[in-house]
DNA sequence: CAGCGTTTACAGAAATTACTGAAATAACAG
DNA sequence: CTGTTATTTCAGTAATTTCTGTAAACGCTG
């Protein structure tokens, strides 16, 4: 770790900081962070050298980090070692760890509020948390619609999508009339 | 607990368990699912004996419902307890929530790119680890962008604009050309 | 301002989650 | 095969987070 650049080493122990708020533990968060600015691949044995935690433990995080995609294992002629390397495209890379977090996140709940919206209809039950849960269902219902088109897009349209800001509401007429 | 319809009972704990997943932590979760289905304002003690825990905890859990502005005090008059109630609107809602994420999760790691990319200017550093923090902090500032336009609009606006799904993008003519 | 009900702060206990080291397994070279 | 190196699994330990009980603070009422 010494021997990184202060940037990188700040980006490093930032990342995995963070890394703990959006549902990662922190040394797969680290790891991420090291091969997102290594210039070339690490190895295993790098890799928990230079950020000081064991080799199984690298081992278990590069194994989660593969399992979502972000993380692929290249070779070295003449070197039997795996090495790692993360997908180089910042928006191609968010756009996995978005959808694995819709999966953690949203899915099993839409699971829920969907059978819970069928057992409602046959089932007697107080009118205002009838009420309350379809509005939540149907809320769940929106944003998961509304993910699916957008995941669907090819990341390059996404990327145009999200810089265009708010001239995309101007020309949907959607702001001006209550305007904020 | 056993009081409550089966329902009732599974959205609470199921929201308590996802809570977890969202970065809280599961009674602050609980009692906000407990609150948004309960017909009418309950106080601290009631809801320490529904969902079996100590008023302590309570109390600290509704102070950061409240925190968030997703909880509010209300007063049943002639009783001087504190009584408790959610937001209805659950686009108003998670919107609140949202925010606070943005909050916890995206601003620390712009502030940290931000001053990143200032210190990248002057001090020499690898080719390929100044492009890759430059394209991050590019990503990062996209989005609070993006962010920032969606979270002036009225709640009613955000509703429509989510609702419209892909007929947005067609009308922006963003799908189609390489349309998945 | 005394007395009581309510809310909050805090220290330690309990539960959860992350990490390590050792041992097992796998992959290859000779 | 056999020896060597690389990787994974797993049980125990450590660290972190959450929860509880107690006690102090607050605020209303008479």
């Amino acid at each position: 770790m010494k021997d990184l650049h202060p940037i990188v080493q700040r980006f490093i122990l930032h990342w995995g900081e963070m890394g703990t708020r959006w549902g990662l533990n922190r040394t797969v968060a680290q790891i991420h962070a090291l091969l997102y600015l290594s210039p070339k691949p690490l190895n295993a044995e790098e890799i928990s050298e230079i950020l000081g935690v064991s080799r199984s433990n690298v081992s278990t995080s590069l194994k989660e980090l593969q399992s979502w995609g972000v993380v692929r294992v290249v070779h070295i002629p003449g070197d039997r070692r795996d090495y790692y390397e993360t997908i180089s495209d910042v928006w191609e890379m968010f756009k996995i760890i978005l959808s694995e977090r819709k999966r953690r996140e949203l899915d099993p709940t839409l699971a829920l509020l969907r059978s819970s919206v069928t057992e409602i209809e046959e089932s007697p039950i107080d009118k205002r948390v009838k009420e309350r849960v379809l509005e939540i269902a149907d809320f769940f219902e929106s944003i998961d619609a509304a993910y699916e088109k957008l995941h669907k897009m090819p990341t390059s349209a996404i990327r145009r999508l999200v810089k265009l800001g708010d001239k995309v509401l101007r020309a949907l007429g959607l702001t001006g009339s209550k305007g904020a």
